[in-house]
DNA sequence: AAAGTATGTCAAGCTCACTTTACATTTATC
DNA sequence: GATAAATGTAAAGTGAGCTTGACATACTTT
């Protein structure tokens, strides 16, 4: 699942720590999720959402299979 | 997280098992998921989203901590 | 060049989403 | 009331999301 964190992070003029902090999560978290290591949990996803003011699908492009 | 999953289901007139089987998920988790017992992968909600045509905020209700 | 800040890798460990199997209970229909 | 369909519970196992810690590699700034 492609991403656009790392976009929406920087847009916001934010480190990996800092986010990371905000968000209650490691920053290894934040890391892995920028390099699509794998998928966020769903509370993440919304935790994401609620700080970049936006909807999960803006942030998170979903391809089948 | 509150959710939606068995209004929309039952609105579709499906069984917990026709569900399962579109969504590629087994029936224990159609159940613990309108039960409330834990929180759905990003994927599955994604998949729920795409089946109901709607988007994920519509289908669970996310409350803070 | 040295020091500090930001980003990255690696590895071990824990929790929980999800599976599978087997059986119980409710709800409908004949 | 018997039978079947739909929903439920219980328990053990697997895998991935996330953590922690330690160390490596940029990129700045002095």
């Amino acid at each position: 699942m492609e991403n656009l964190v790392r976009e929406k992070r920087v847009a916001l003029g934010m480190t990996q720590d800092e986010l990371s902090l905000m968000l209650d999560v490691s920053r290894q978290t934040i890391i892995s999720l920028e390099k699509g290591r794998y998928n966020p949990s769903i509370t993440l996803a919304f935790k994401l959402a609620k700080l970049f003011q936006c909807t999960i699908e803006e942030i998170f492009i979903y391809e089948e299979e």
